[in-house]
DNA sequence: TATTAGATAAAA
DNA sequence: TTTATCTAATAT
């Protein structure tokens, strides 16, 4: 991300932010080495009205306080203990929203990216996940707050992917929303090969029998 | 299908 | 403060 933060990540509207950053690189530079991916898979959560969120009616935590900040901050958290989940804020200060990313296209430091997973898989394989893309990156929680604005952990916005590109679905994961888990929050960019979850299409968005 | 440990909320 | 419960997942 260039020295200027993109306006649509201040936009209190974290699903039009979800489906521009499709197609943007995710960068991070650690001790003098960069790796990278493009973003296939996104997630969109908030404002305070979204059950799914952590920040739900603005609930403020030491954990959720970081989603209070202005757009364009990165907010990395623990899931189910063991994976660091990476999410990039959205909006106004002290409106919380967020957008996970899901999925990763590896593109630089592929090598340096396997050694992390100890992984020896297909490559669109390596950063296939929420967990699996920042043990790829080297993401971790010492990563949350932090402006994604340079090293070690940054974002270059591409030009928008055109709306037929894109599909949408329910997010993964969020049973507990009631009707909001429903919501089509979540998407990708249609038969990558780097999706995490290629085949759960919102009912009215796909094709089903 | 077993697993993993931080975050949270409730209890004391 | 301690404890009990839940979890935006992964690997087998």
């Amino acid at each position: 991300m260039s020295a200027r933060c993109p306006a649509f990540l201040l936009r209190r509207d974290p699903v039009a932010a979800a489906r521009r950053l499709l197609g943007s690189l995710l960068i991070t530079e650690i001790d003098g080495l960069r790796t990278s991916g493009r973003i296939v898979e996104t997630e969109a959560y908030g404002g305070p009205e979204d059950r799914a969120s952590h920040a739900h009616g603005n609930r403020r935590t030491p954990r959720t306080d970081t989603m209070f900040l202005p757009g364009g901050h990165a907010y990395v958290y623990l899931c189910y203990g063991l994976h660091h989940l990476f999410n990039i804020v959205i909006g106004p200060a002290d409106w919380p929203a967020a957008v996970l990313i899901r999925a990763l296209e590896p593109v630089d430091g592929i090598d340096l990216m396997r050694a992390r997973r100890r992984f020896h898989g297909p490559v669109t394989r390596l950063a296939a996940g929420p967990g699996t893309l920042t043990r790829a990156l080297g993401i971790t929680r010492s990563h949350d707050r932090l402006f994604l604005d340079r090293p070690p952990l940054w974002i270059e916005p591409s030009r928008p992917v055109s709306a037929s590109e894109i599909a949408v679905g329910p997010r993964i994961g969020v049973d507990y929303a009631g009707p909001h888990a429903l919501w089509p929050r979540r998407f990708w960019l249609k038969n990558h090969p780097s999706l995490n979850h290629p085949n759960q299409s919102a009912k009215n968005t796909g094709h089903y029998h």
